[in-house]
DNA sequence: CTGAAAGCGCTTACAG
DNA sequence: CTGAAAGCGCTTACAG
């Protein structure tokens, strides 16, 4: 058997050598102390741009590449991005999870992604753990949180965006936060269906998260407004959103309330159910009873009829607010604190 | 002002102190030395029971939580565990990630999810940054890799379970999986649809990942076992499943062969856009066509008529690869290397 | 069973 | 603009 001959800086191996190409390896390949290599790579200004360029290329002729937990115990910053989103049966977190989580990975952060099931100290413990790595920027959904999680995401200096509400006009604090008007959005709607003629018009909601109850304001304002509101024809229901309870809901509120003539449903997933619903009640909509949903989830475009509803840009959300913490990140400070990405009111046929 | 003296131990900082409760600071107020700690901390045998107990009290006491970034440094194993998934705009996918989430997380692991959108190559490159992270473990959707990914994925060493498949009886490797048997649901389902007499039934599918074909190789054989298999009542289309792409199809085969008695979409979503298609058009389901669909996604069992389908286990599937995963980073052997969770026709209306 | 020491692979004051 | 040195907070041979 041939004896083969090791390179020089390879003969010489520690008992724990990893096998790794290491920062210094390549500062050895190029000439220059490993503190240079650490502030070429990293784009580090002061640094001659012969040498930037000569680190550069050794680096990729040997393949280096950091390692990201060397790199977060010395600078004390991992490449995480951490996200809090309340669910993952909801496609409308999905949406900003799977957007944001594009954009990050582009620029080379990893998600770590938490679901807090709408559940403040399950919150509150799934920001500890993610703070535990250390994460270069965080995402949290809503602007609601505990007292002790409010805390940990000051204490912690981590620049934090959050998605999907905006602060009210007269909010002391501005937090950086991607979203569109809730309230704003509810009573649009409603008065889309004020417009169509409909003087009775029901809420109907599950869930009942922060946001959910924003849409009921607006609902309720615009009633006010127009001189309609009759508090008996909200219906809240705290149980999770989904098709089947959409359907129960619209059964109930025609049997109670047989004269309403339009339901605005907090979600597209209870509207869906109300006109399956319908369907099988053989109640005709929109001539009897309107109804509309909210976000424009998949499947509203290919009911029997098509859910009148309103389209929530959540992927441009995720997006925008991913861009927005990936400036805070670099230290810069963005443009303006909020961006209000808007909605559309989506006029198909069940009202 | 008075002068607050510091704890001698606080008294003495480096420049570069993080405030950070350390493992020495456990160390030192437990009288025993940073290795005895971190033997104790991870239930490394070999401690004496007293100081076990002694390091643990002084441990909670002070609040200390191991640096996840040292840890990994030093030990060349992170407590990340890496996820690979096609997509997450399929909720099969989202559930199964859900699952192997929240059971991973409960034994202290950071879930790390990577979406390759069914490509081979942006599989391999996201398997090679999260293995950057070192991770304990790997969940990979699928059997089927290119050969730069499969070496990746033996030379990293991380414990490795697949979800979903289970290789072939005569398979030579015997790679660690959760699933079913994708081939004989499909069968299985055809069979159900042979014996309710129907002769002529078509296979729709979209998205023809390796698993669609494996349920429509079950459908072939099931039609060649009764002696009815007509290759051109199979209608394969390579775009994204969707309700919309399901009415579109529904509508061609009806219109191409409106003599077919059946059709078995290969996913939940095509079939209930067929069902809708099928209320627009005015084709009575089940009497003229009957409709079949595979995973009994949300809505399915809400549709009129309501779907008959497939209902497979991915929840339980998420959950049992995770707790193999768990098994193998253990250093332990799972029971079996293969777990077959296996699947249910549910007989509802539409077939 | 326990401890001192080295080492994991980077970043960052500090000095020049 | 560059480098030597220390340090981040752990784990792990090694020796006892």
């Amino acid at each position: 058997m041939p004896h083969t001959v090791l390179p020089p800086h390879k003969a010489v191996k520690s008992h724990r050598a990893t096998g790794r190409i290491t920062l210094s390896d390549v500062a050895r390949a190029a000439g220059v102390s490993p503190s240079t290599v650490s502030r070429a790579l990293r784009g580090e200004r002061a640094v001659d741009p012969v040498l930037i360029e000569r680190v550069q290329s050794v680096s990729s002729k040997l393949g280096y590449v950091p390692d990201p937990a060397a790199r977060a115990l010395a600078s004390q910053r991992s490449n995480h991005v951490a996200i809090l989103i309340p669910l993952l049966s909801n496609t409308l977190f999905v949406d900003l999870l799977d957007a944001a989580q594009n954009t990050l990975r582009a620029a080379g952060y990893q998600t770590l992604m938490g679901v807090t099931h709408y559940d403040a100290s399950e919150e509150e413990q799934l920001l500890r753990e993610q703070l535990l790595h250390r994460p270069a920027g965080l995402l949290v959904t809503g602007l609601d949180h505990n007292p002790a999680t409010r805390k940990l995401m000051e204490s912690s200096q981590v620049p934090c965006v959050h998605l999907m509400d905006l602060p009210g006009i007269a909010a002391a604090e501005q937090p950086y936060c991607v979203g569109f008007q809730q309230t704003e959005a509810g009573s649009a709607l409603t008065r889309y269906l004020l417009s169509t003629g409909r003087k009775r018009i029901a809420f109907a909601a599950a869930q009942l998260d922060p946001r959910v109850m924003q849409r009921l304001n607006g609902w309720r304002s615009a009633l006010k407004a127009a001189g309609v509101y009759e508090p008996t024809l909200e219906f809240l229901n705290p149980a999770p959103s989904s098709l089947a309870l959409g359907g129960v809901m619209f059964e109930q509120i025609m049997q109670q309330r047989p004269s309403v003539d339009a339901i605005f449903f907090c979600n597209d997933d209870l509207a869906q159910g109300a006109l399956m619903a319908a369907l099988r009640m053989g109640i005709a909509v929109p001539s009897q009873v309107a109804i509309a949903g909210f976000n424009d989830l998949t499947g509203s475009d290919q009911m029997l009829p098509t859910l009148t509803t309103v389209r929530t840009p959540r992927a441009r959300i995720g997006e925008a607010a991913a861009h927005m913490l990936l400036t805070l990140m670099r230290g810069e400070v963005p443009p303006s604190a909020q961006i209000d990405l808007g909605f559309e009111i989506l006029q198909r046929q069940s009202a």
